[in-house]
RNA sequence: GCGCCUGUAGUUCAGUGGAUAGAAUGUCGGCCCCCGGAGCCGAAGGUCGCAGGUUCGAAUCCUGCCAGGCGCGCCA
């Protein structure tokens, strides 16, 4: 399936240059060309610069070539005009045939209308959330759940064959200390008062867990006297426990991985030692002051060498990373995307730099990085720490404002900006919400649909329905709304971009509440009735095609 | 000090090197009957952080500066 129109105007201009080469024009190579949407109605519904570019290339005037151009321009039948204007723009006007058919499209193709086989079922994995499993997942984690999801929706609905992952960190220092605070919560509850040390978790949540492993363990706690084994039993429940957390938040959320990875299991099959030393027999690792360093140097300048293995013979987090990225990449993908946190930003370079080393392309890893969410309660702003406690998670940020809400709002910013999310404007705005405006459009075409049925009026033969009849200009920009929206969903996928698609979103139900409230569905004149009721179908398909790869429910009441 | 990200309307944010920079929210004003008024229409609101540069053309690219965020470990 392959519902673009940016593509059909392309293929045909590019056969226009083509021809232009026969009247004399030398264009050494063509330019990319790109086609953009104009922001005023009479440039057209789609408009191309390449005039512009095509002047650089032959040095010819613009007007010249542009107009000459044009007329060497096949007419297409999916164009009802096509015009060159000053200074260097060529603007394309959508046939009004081209809009029926594609309604028709969506009725029968469904959510397959916006649907591609570019992805060639190449296969991708998406890598997101991977939150420490030392405390319940915050705002931040809900921002990159949203994201994750969404891309991975996105990429699987352009042809790719997506995997969801969750990497676990379930081994190194950080769970010894989680397991102590966990033993101190322990010893409180027996009465005995040991204070925190002060890179413990301070979370009041491991009171409960705690609770729960006296309860659980019982016996075996109190008969484990090697203190090594009872920290090692406290930590493995612990890091259980709160995994079980995680994925319930998660799956609240409406996100569900393919794979959870355990750190752990790389230990488990030697996959550091091995990798390790494969790169070592690449060359890119040396010995120095008893330790064995990483030269991220000879990928990127200006980056430090880092260590693999310390002098004391263990491996650091970024050997196991290797390990699990030499993994990733072993089970056949294709692409890698990494969705990481704002603080893991100085990361990359050296994450690049091993995929390089293990002999992939550059490219073949890619990391978005989200910049962090400013959780406050009208001026006042809430801190996220989770070794120091205090703090509202993403199951209370749901609880307060549904996952509906919060899902549209992470997704309407880009991963770069820096995100405020004000509780109290969440709530006190959430009747006017952007999500319920897009909603309500939804359930206003529901609505009108069931009383159409109820009355019997019913399309029974979609080729004798009268498109051609929807000739205001509200119908006519529904409609074409609903035909860039394969494109714009593509590009979505290839700029890795989800937030796009809100905007989409906003647009059509704009449009759509506009020509609702100028115009009657249901009517005396049945051609027309008919005709437009086929329209708000589309519509209703569209949206909740759209907002499922949001992750965003769409109600048919509300 | 160095690296990355951000700076656009009162506020929160969109914006593909292109044409007169957009939306939501907030403020002010308007919407007869009618398929859902959680809607629609209109108005006001901008030195696109500042200063240079590249270009036929810059919010967008380059350089410098200012402000905020995040990093800069043989932690994870």
């Amino acid at each position: 399936m392959d519902n673009s129109i940016k593509k059909l105007i392309k293929d045909s201009l590019w056969k226009g240059c083509e021809k232009l080469e026969r009247v004399g024009i030398s264009l050494s190579s063509l330019p990319p060309i790109f086609i953009s949407q104009p922001k005023r109605r009479e440039w057209g519904d789609l408009s191309t610069n390449l005039p512009f570019l095509l002047q650089k290339k032959s040095g010819e005037d613009i007007s010249k070539i542009g107009n000459l151009l044009v007329s060497q321009l096949e007419s297409e039948g999916f164009l009802s005009r096509v015009k060159f204007v000053s200074p260097g723009f060529i603007n394309f006007f959508i046939a009004p045939s081209y809009l029926n058919q594609t309604i028709k499209k969506i009725i029968v193709q469904k959510e397959k209308f916006t649907q591609f086989s570019f992805g060639d079922k190449k296969r991708v994995q998406v890598e997101f959330v991977s939150a420490n499993p030392t405390g319940p997942l915050h705002v931040g984690h809900g921002r990159a759940a949203a994201l994750g999801d969404s891309l991975a929706n996105i990429l699987s609905k352009v042809g790719y064959e997506v995997k969801r992952e969750y990497y676990i960190n379930d081994a190194g220092g950080q769970i010894k200390r989680l397991a102590l605070s966990v033993w101190v919560r322990l010893q409180e509850i027996e009465g005995i008062h040991v204070p925190l040390p002060d890179d413990g978790y301070k979370g009041l949540y491991l009171i409960d867990i705690a609770k729960e492993a006296k309860d659980t363990l019982g016996e075996k706690l109190r008969q484990e006297k090697n203190e090594q084994k009872l920290i090692n039993l406290l930590g493995k429940f612990t890091v259980e426990y709160i995994l079980k957390e995680i994925k319930r938040d998660l799956d609240e959320f409406g996100v569900r991985f393919d794979r959870w990875f355990r750190e752990s299991s790389l230990y488990r099959n030697d996959e550091i030692p091995q990798v390790v030393s494969f790169i070592k027999d690449k060359g890119y690792i040396y010995e120095k002051d008893g330790a064995l360093w990483f030269k991220t140097s000879s990928f990127f300048k200006n980056e430090e060498d880092r260590v693999l293995k310390r002098k004391n013979g263990e491996y650091t987090y970024f050997a196991s990373d290797a390990a699990y990225h030499q993994n990733k990449f072993s089970r056949g993908l294709h692409q890698v995307i990494d969705i990481w946190g704002a603080d893991h930003i100085g990361y990359v370079p050296r994450m690049k730099a091993v995929v390089q080393a293990l002999g992939y392309p550059k490219d073949s890893l890619r990391v978005i990085i989200y910049q962090f969410v400013n959780l406050k309660r009208g001026e006042k702003s809430i801190s996220a720490s989770t070794r120091e406690g205090e703090f509202i998670s993403l199951r209370d940020v749901i609880k307060e404002v549904g996952s509906d809400v919060a899902r549209f709002f992470f997704l309407s910013r880009t991963g770069d900006s820096h995100l405020e999310f004000d509780l109290d404007l969440a709530k006190k705005q959430s009747p006017e919400n952007p999500v319920f405006y897009v909603q309500y459009a939804y359930a206003r075409i529901c609505s009108i649909l069931r009383k159409a049925t109820l009355e019997g009026i019913i399309v029974d033969n979609l080729e004798e329905v009268k498109l051609d009849l929807l000739i205001t200009p509200e119908e006519r920009e529904l409609m074409k709304e609903l035909a860039l929206l394969p494109d714009q969903i593509k590009e979505a996928a290839q700029s890795l971009e989800p937030h796009r698609l809100t905007v989409c979103l906003q647009e059509i139900a704009s449009s759509f509440h506009q020509f609702y409230t100028r115009h009657r569905v249901i009517s005396e004149d049945k051609d027309l009735t008919f005709a437009r009721l086929i329209l708000i179908k589309a519509v209703k398909i569209v949206i909740k095609d759209t907002l499922g790869l949001l992750g965003i429910s769409a109600p048919e009441r509300m």
